[in-house]
RNA sequence: GGGCCGGUAGCUCAGUUAGGGAGAGCGUCCGGCUUUUAACCGGACGGUCGGGGGUUCGAAUCCCUCCCGGCCCGCCA
């Protein structure tokens, strides 16, 4: 076997670790013409993009995410938004036609409730706020049979999706979201429940493999109970003539729990039932010709490989693009609803400016990585340092061939010269005052405005300041001072009240800032004071606080009366 | 127990494609701004690249092994 064409040793492994230090290789492709697979990427979503039009896809291109709706939709749903849009996005830059659709699994059965719920504002609030008792009555039926516990939507799958459907567009991610329940109903999946049904012996030995419970008796299709509306598991028997089943609706086993069946027997069309989610997901790839789809860590193992296999050997198509994305950790901890370690996108959107989560989300997908809430300002600097070094202001090869790349699907156009980012610790300074004029007046004596920076321009930064102040709020931290507006309750001794209104008297006659914070450190020498306690009655008078920013500066910058007023403990 | 994925400075992370200088920002400390008071500037400190072994002239990077964390290996999704 002398052979002079180096084969690449494995051909593909369906691993969904595409973007894995170890697995980036790649196409199985001779090598004679064409695809130079190891091109190398600074952007990770180029890199996946390769591996799809290296299938010669045809258009448009599928981009699928999905979830099965739960009780809150949090940043962690996010992912299936905005991994599947940045491939998007460069596919489309590529000159495809791309299609990117979001499934809700709304045809799976309640199996629990949810300890929280997110209402349409995406505020998390406990069961005891919303009709309980009927989620109650409802388990064991489809999400889209049941009620919205908020009573707003036609269902609670309905609601959920609304839900994903908001955050997709608050992040500016055109999906086209598809209900599960209505891909049945329209009979979408009739063919693929008749190629099942039809070969039940074939389906249950590739299905074997990976689920113990397959046994010969095993009936891979859950209809609908007519009487009580439940998901049911056991089918007795098979009409392929008709296109129905006969079932029993009998007990569900949900972890501990049981969830009754009511006896009732009866039977099923094809669209008055579904696929268990080990069939399911394959069938919908085949029916919505999926492309690519990107899924959590928990998949990775369990239903890829099985959905691989029934792709190919029960339906007979070509599974998608994988990629496996690593989960993310709120404040060091695993998101969890119940456990209340969870965040919405609106809560997120109070903290962030959109960009700034794009951005997140367009960092390696492969790296475990933390959202710390209280240590936001670093996320915003990183994202700001990614945006110079898209402008090429940063000195950094390696960050500027990633921003390069990666900044205008995060942005959404090119970076702009005249832009201007504010330091998210300094927007928290200057929320401690409210007004909005005195707010860019700081700004500007800062220099971070410019005279000729235009007026889109200074919008646009002091956006940041607001976002900034609730993060001193929510997080209490040490930019959380706000300017009082009316006197706090003090009490200095003899020397420091003088000392105070010698100041409120050199604030009188016409000082700048600066002026007065020099003239502080004199006036507490005059009147032999510590500095520190000195500095300590001015934070307790403006701000009712031992601490705060550089006073002198910014009491330069508020209205004269008003501080000299404070001063003399006046107002 | 088995498989997969992660582990780089106090924190958040880049660097692993293709082996060659261990890096950035923040924090800390020191200093500067006629001034100890969190906004600005400069500097320093800070790491057994999870541990160990191997290949190599040379390893964060390749190989083996072990440790830690997460996920999966029942059902469900």
């Amino acid at each position: 076997m002398s052979d002079d064409s180096p084969h690449t040793d494995s051909p593909h492994d369906d691993s969904p670790h595409v973007l894995s230090t170890r697995a980036v290789g790649s196409a199985d492709e001779t090598s004679d013409e064409g695809v130079e697979a190891g091109e190398f990427h600074a952007f990770w979503a180029d890199e996946v993009a390769d591996i799809i039009e290296a299938r010669e896809p045809d258009e448009p291109i599928v981009i699928k995410g999905g979830v099965s709706p739960s009780g809150v939709a949090h940043l962690g749903n996010v992912n299936e938004v905005m991994r599947g849009y940045f491939v998007a996005e460069v596919l489309r830059e590529r000159g495809y036609e791309v299609r990117q659709v979001f499934t809700s699994d709304d045809k799976d059965p309640l199996r629990k409730l949810p300890r929280k719920l997110a209402n349409a504002d995406g505020e998390i609030v406990g069961l005891g706020d919303v009709d309980a008792g009927a989620l109650g009555r409802n388990l064991g039926k489809p999400y889209t049979a049941i009620p919205d516990p908020f009573g707003e939507r036609e269902s609670y799958a309905a609601h959920f999706a609304a839900l994903l459907q908001a955050d997709a567009d608050r992040l500016g991610v055109p999906v086209e979201m598809i209900s599960n329940t209505e891909l049945y109903a329209e009979g979408a999946f009739d063919d693929a429940i008749r190629t099942v049904l039809s070969d039940l012996d074939g389906v249950r030995e590739t299905l074997s493999a990976y689920q113990d419970k397959v046994d010969d008796s095993y009936v891979p299709f859950n209809p609908i109970c007519g009487d009580c509306g439940k998901v049911t598991e056991t089918v007795t028997a098979v009409d392929l003539e008709t296109e129905t089943v006969e079932y029993a609706c009998t007990d569900m086993t949900v972890g501990g729990d049981v969830i009754a069946g009511c006896d009732h027997e009866g039977t099923a069309t094809f669209r008055e039932g579904k696929l268990p989610w080990r069939l399911e997901w394959p069938a919908q790839w085949d029916v919505l010709g999926v492309d690519f789809e990107p899924f959590g860590k928990d998949h990775a193992e369990g239903s890829w490989p099985s959905g691989v296999d029934i792709a190919r050997n029960v339906f007979g198509v070509e599974p998608p693009v994988p990629m496996v994305y690593e989960w993310f950790t709120l404040d060091g901890e695993a998101l969890s609803s119940s456990a209340g370690n969870v965040i919405t996108v609106p809560e997120l959107l109070e903290l962030l400016e959109p960009v700034v989560v794009r951005y997140f989300f367009a960092l390696h997908p492969k790296k475990a990585r933390d959202l710390d809430i209280a240590r936001l300002d670093q996320l915003v600097d990183r994202f700001d340092r990614f945006e110079r070094a898209a402008a090429g202001e940063v000195n950094d090869e390696e960050l500027t061939a990633f921003a390069e790349r990666a900044y205008p699907f995060v942005a959404g156009e090119e970076p702009r010269a005249e832009r201007v980012r504010l330091p998210y610790t300094f927007a928290a300074v200057l929320g401690m005052v409210d007004d909005p004029a005195l707010r860019e007046q700081l700004a500007r004596d800062e220099g971070h405005i410019q005279e000729d920076t235009p007026a889109w321009a200074v919008e646009e930064a002091l956006e940041r300041v607001e976002r900034a102040r609730t993060w001193a709020e929510r997080t209490d931290n040490e930019y959380n001072y706000r300017l009082q507006t009316d006197l706090p309750d003090v009490s200095f001794e003899d020397d420091v009240a003088a000392a105070l209104d010698d100041l409120a008297a050199f604030v009188e006659a016409g000082h700048d800032g600066e002026a007065i914070q020099s003239e502080m450190y004199e006036t507490a020498r005059a009147h032999d004071l510590e500095v520190g306690e000195f500095f300590e009655a001015g934070y307790r008078l403006f701000f009712d606080d031992t601490q705060g920013p550089r006073l002198g500066e910014f009491l330069g910058e508020l209205e004269r009366e008003y501080v000299v007023a404070r001063l003399r403990r006046e107002a």
